[in-house]
DNA sequence: CCTACCGATCGGTAGG
DNA sequence: CCTACCGATCGGTAGG
């Protein structure tokens, strides 16, 4: 049985606060129950190990990014794939703007995870990053975008936007919807055709 | 003095390997010494501390970057912004696909350093971005980019550039210039005016 | 570069 | 959720 409770909760919160300002290998179980007011050994009454805290962060990071961009993509209600990329990439800065220290976390520490978990997690990214490729292909094939290669212009655009957690405060001078906007703009952009 | 024999560098290169695929937190001096075939505490031998090993790979890695920023806006000869802009991510590149697991130490690991030498490296690391913004800028004021942020547009750039060790094959189906070629276009056209 | 060793800390368990 | 505790491993030192 998984826990859902306000304790389990709060152990994601504060672990993803530290696995983001440290790293997960640098950051100790008793790092954690401290920021909670209880002792290490305590954390064992709510999470079998620590590897499983990792896991439920980057799980359901992994789940708010494809749920939001299937949003996204419904919402659009448009077959245009430059609108389609331009919703997918709007989404995913609000995903990453909503908890940049989840983002982060998902982003750069499942290579802890266990191999079985790491492999999952490795084809649900495979699959995300597939969804901007294909949508990037669409808009060459349309003439919406200029030849070029799918596979880098899907890595460029993808690592821009993952490496917003790096730089994005919350009382920053940019609002996450500000953010967004340019990063549709800079992202669309990168892949039009000269008009000169 | 600062030790620079032969096997101080092969420290550094094994040392790279392993914060590149476990992180450094993640990494034991004696997964070091294992790869060199000598007991853990004979490290010690050539470097006084851990963090000395990431000192000096993230050091000599800023300086890299640094210097083959220099050379390429030296070389470019020319006060056109955009060419300027696109000698600098070119040449971002190609330190990068030189040495990506350096690169990828030095972009993600500089966090487990001492706060003083965190804090230096904060400073280049802003005098570099620096160089990209001020171009951004130096384009926009000419007409050459479309007005927007330079900010967030550099921000863009370097996250993209950034991400290239996490998918770059040295024997993959891009050579490195291949891929220095796409990235120069993606980022100047992400800037671009409409001439619609 | 080795052997032998240090105190500290790690993730985790037992039993309440 | 606590106290008490476990074996393993950590970065690093002494002395050769």
């Amino acid at each position: 049985m998984i826990e859902t409770g306000a304790r389990r909760r709060e152990i994601d919160e504060v672990a993803s606060e530290l696995f983001h300002a440290n790293g997960y290998a640098a950051t100790s179980v008793r790092d954690i129950a401290r920021k909670l007011d209880i002792q290490g050994a305590s954390l064992y009454a709510h999470v079998a190990s620590k590897e499983d805290v990792l896991w439920s962060i980057v799980d359901s990071t992994a789940t708010a990014f494809e749920r939001r961009a299937d949003e996204a993509l419904e919402d659009a209600q448009t077959g245009d794939p430059v609108d389609r990329l331009a919703a997918l990439v709007e989404a995913h800065v609000e995903t990453v703007t909503s908890d940049p220290e989840r983002a982060s976390v998902f982003a750069t520490e499942w290579r802890h995870l266990s191999p079985d978990r790491r492999a999952l997690i490795g084809e649900r990214r495979d699959a995300y990053e597939h969804r901007f490729r294909g949508l990037i292909e669409d808009g060459i094939g349309v003439g919406a975008f200029r030849q070029t290669d799918a596979t880098v212009a899907a890595d460029f655009i993808l690592s821009a936007l993952n490496g917003i957690p790096a730089w994005y405060r919350e009382d920053g001078r940019l609002s996450a919807d500000r953010i967004a906007d340019h990063f549709v703009d800079l992202a669309l952009r990168s892949l039009s055709e000269d008009h000169r």
